[in-house]
This record gives C-alpha cells, structure tokens and sequence, in this order.
DNA sequence: CTAGAACCTGACGTGGACGTGAGGGACAAG
DNA sequence: CTTGTCCCTCACGTCCACGTCAGGTTCTAG
C-alpha cells in the first residue's frame, strides 16, 4: 500500500509517517520512481509507536525497542531499558492518579456553594 | 520568601516561578526594590501547579481552574471544565495502562530467546 | 496522451514550558 | 563604602512531533 492508504488506515498523517521513517522507525520499500510502499504489518507497526508516542517514549527510546519487538532479541541492555520504560509509565500513572484526585478535590468544593468561576465564559483548553 | 528560597523548597526552577507568574498562576507581592515576595502558601501552590502540568494540563486551563480552588466559586462553566478535564485525565491513564502491557508483551517475549537488541551499547533515553 | 490525483524532497513554522546568557539593580555582611 | 550574593528584566535558544507551504515528479483513469 502507498503512503495515503495506510494514513488512513491507521488515522496518522502523511507526514507523521514520513516522519517515522525519517526517526528510522517504519521504513518501506520504494517503487521504480520513489515512491514508498508498505505491506500489511505497517498497520500494526505503526499503532504500535502511536501507542509508545503517547505514553511519553521519544524517538529515540522507541527505535532502541523496535529490535526487541521484531526479532523478540534479548540482552541485558535491552532488558533494563524495557523495565526502565515501565517503571517510568508506572510513574507516570501514579502521577495522573494524584492530579485527578487532586481534581477530585476542587470538585467537591465546588459542588455546594454558588459564585462566580470563569465569569468572562472565554474558551478553554 | 524570596523567589530563590521558593525555588529550593518546591524543587522547580527560579525561571519556571517567574514563567508562572507571567502566566498570572502565582502573582507575589513586590518589595520596594522590587524584588518577588511569597507567603507560605505559595509553596502548596506551586506543587499544585507542578502537578496539574504533570497531568497534561495547560497553562490556560489551570488558570481558568485556580479560582475555583481560591474561592471555591462554581458556575456551570467551572464544572463542566472540570469534568472535561478529570475525562481527558481518565483516558490518559487508560492510554498508558494499554502502551505498559504492550511493554508488557515484548518484556514476555524477551525473556526466552537471547540475541542481541541494542548490540551498540550506545546510550538511550 | 492528457488531466488530475497522489506522491516526492527540502525547508521553515508551531506550541509550550521552560533554559540560558546579557546587562544591570537590591540588599545583608564586614 | 565595598564586596558578594541574590535578584531584576528583556529576549533569544531548545526540544520534538509533527503542520504547512513551495516547486517538481509519478501514477492512474479515461
């Protein structure tokens, strides 16, 4: 498949793809006049780094752990940036659970008295 | 307390406190010199900010949440930005809950064969 | 064979939370 | 009064995963 097919089989862009190969990430054949061809497990692959992107992994980090997943390699090095990873994702849930508790917080508070938060009703986020 | 001293007993940086107060999520008092002084809830303040942005937040949107937490104001508006947020909180767990048992798998799977993943030694991360 | 869609390679722009000097005041200690 | 440390205000730099043109090529349908 061309590179537009498989952007919208799996809802990046263009140029995130683009982009991927570039990090070295996701890299497809070329056809005669340059043209990049991907076959079906770019599909995968590609929800994979998504996956990997938004759980905060770089670049870097992510192209250092493709090997493992492709030839399911396995050192020590690899082994301690694997656990390295999920330590840092545990983290990093534990984070978000105080913040929403935090939020929790200023909810309850809110829910009983009436004045003016946001009075201006300007557009958030 | 001046800013320096802020600094060291919430752990962030003297620019990210002067960054805050641009972003008017802690505006202190000034001495005749002009120099920033804060009082000591200041410091709860801070960790708060800290971990609203820990949890994805942006500026905006924690200035739009910190009167409700000042004064504990509700209108509509406040509430349903809140509960905007707690959702975006949510599915940001829920979206890291699913890359760490990705992690998971390939951690599964590397821990059979032996090869060589990372073979260059070269720094990560 | 031709139009048009899809693709190509640069290369600069973006947004956010600061980092990092430059150049100059403020303030306690001696 | 001077030294030293902390502080001030600009204001440009950074990182990173892309967005967004510009200018040109390739492929496909008719």
């Amino acid at each position: 498949m061309r590179i537009g097919e498989l952007a919208t089989s799996t809802g990046v862009s263009v140029r995130a793809l683009r982009y991927y190969e570039e990090q070295a990430l996701l890299i497809p054949e070329r056809s005669g006049g340059g043209q990049r061809h991907y076959d079906e497990a770019a599909v995968d692959r590609v929800q994979l780094i998504q996956t990997l992107y938004a759980a905060g992994l770089s670049s870097r980090t992510i192209l250092a752990l493709l090997p493992c997943v492709d030839a399911k390699v396995n050192t020590p090095q690899s082994r301690a940036l694997l656990n390295a990873e999920r330590g840092r994702i545990d983290q990093q849930i534990n984070q978000l659970i105080e913040a929403r508790a935090r939020l929790d917080d200023v909810i309850a508070l809110s829910e009983s008295p009436a004045s003016g938060c946001n009075r201006t009703g300007a557009a958030l986020v």
